[in-house]
DNA sequence: TCGCAGGTAGAAC
DNA sequence: GTTCTACCTGCG
């Protein structure tokens, strides 16, 4: 079944959006299993030519399934008219041809997307998506080879290292302690993860964020501990789908400060208000974009 | 070996 | 309000 329209698969699978780690790949093929409505679901995608070709298992409609994908890769979103708005803006045009293709790839459960942009900060993506798997394989809801993310309530009680796990399950040879968040290689951010559990379980619906203002919403999730500015905006632009969120890191502070002010070093909470100003609803694309182009490009090789 | 990786928390200025 | 620093851990 094709969905006629554009996209790079690969290109948006690899482009490192905390929403979700990339999706299992078997010759050009893409699967996972999603919760639809409390249906389990198992997508086999495939880009056909410039669309996008897939099928699916389970006990949904091919409208519900085909309105998944178009959430999840965000197909309605016109990217002829957005690379028209990008040739207006001259500074924007060359990263333009970069990045054909290259659409949000938004997380099925915000829930996921809130500890994978927890677990993003000051890490690599091969190492996050790593953890972000071992999460799902450890206490996730499997189905078939596929895992889904585990709901908040699942991550209540999980221990946060190896030495609370053997005080408290009573296995006492050390080394085979393996249920834990650092096991899953989180580093420091284990308490973060389980903090944010708790606070989605018992004292946040999740749900009700996707209705707040952007502002309010921001307000929200920043009071989750390990969310700073630029993990609020991951989670309100990946898992929320607030697209006038600009995630400014250092990587769109150093190209943003290259294409906009003349190479200035300028502070990251500065660009995150500019790129708000200046690009509106179309922010979160244009972060997209000049975060793909400023790794992928090497101009910032030649700039450091 | 040592610094870096899609930053944040906590403290100091 | 802005600036400084320590920080898990795997990889080059």
């Amino acid at each position: 079944m094709i969905i006629e329209s554009p996209i790079d698969l690969e290109l948006t699978q690899l482009s490192g959006q905390t929403s979700q780690p990339p999706w299992r790949e078997v010759d050009g093929t893409f699967s996972n299993v999603v919760d639809i409505g409390g249906n389990k679901v198992i997508f086999n995608v495939k880009q056909y030519g410039e669309f996008l070709d897939f099928n699916y298992s389970g006990d949904v409609s091919y409208r519900q399934a085909s309105d998944k994908l178009n959430y999840i890769f965000d197909l309605d979103f016109d990217l002829d008219k957005f690379y028209k708005y990008l040739g207006n803006h001259a500074e924007l045009t060359e990263m333009s041809k970069f990045c054909n293709g290259l659409r949000l790839f938004l997380a099925p459960d915000p829930f996921e997307c809130v500890i994978s942009s927890i677990c993003s900060a000051n890490n690599s993506i091969k190492r996050w998506t790593k953890s972000i798997s071992q999460i799902k394989r450890n206490w996730g809801d499997h189905h078939g080879d596929y895992s889904i993310f585990p709901k908040s309530s699942d991550l209540l009680g999980v221990y946060l290292d190896e030495e609370e796990e053997s005080d408290l399950s009573g296995v006492s040879d050390i080394s085979m302690c393996t249920n834990n968040l650092k096991d899953c290689g989180v580093g420091y951010r284990a308490p973060y993860m389980r903090r944010a559990s708790e606070i989605f379980a018992d004292e946040i619906s999740i749900g009700e964020i996707f209705n707040m203002s952007y502002e309010e919403a921001f307000e929200t999730v920043l009071e989750v501990p390990g969310v700073g500015p630029k993990v609020a905006d991951c989670i309100l632009l990946y898992g929320f789908n607030f697209r006038e969120a600009f995630p400014s890191d250092v990587w769109i502070k150093r190209i943003v400060s290259h294409l906009y002010f003349d190479g200035k070093d300028i502070s990251v909470a500065r660009v995150r208000d500019f790129g708000m100003e200046e690009f509106g609803d179309n922010a979160g694309y244009v972060q997209l974009y000049l975060f793909h182009y400023a790794r992928k490009s090497g101009l910032m090789n030649k700039l450091k």
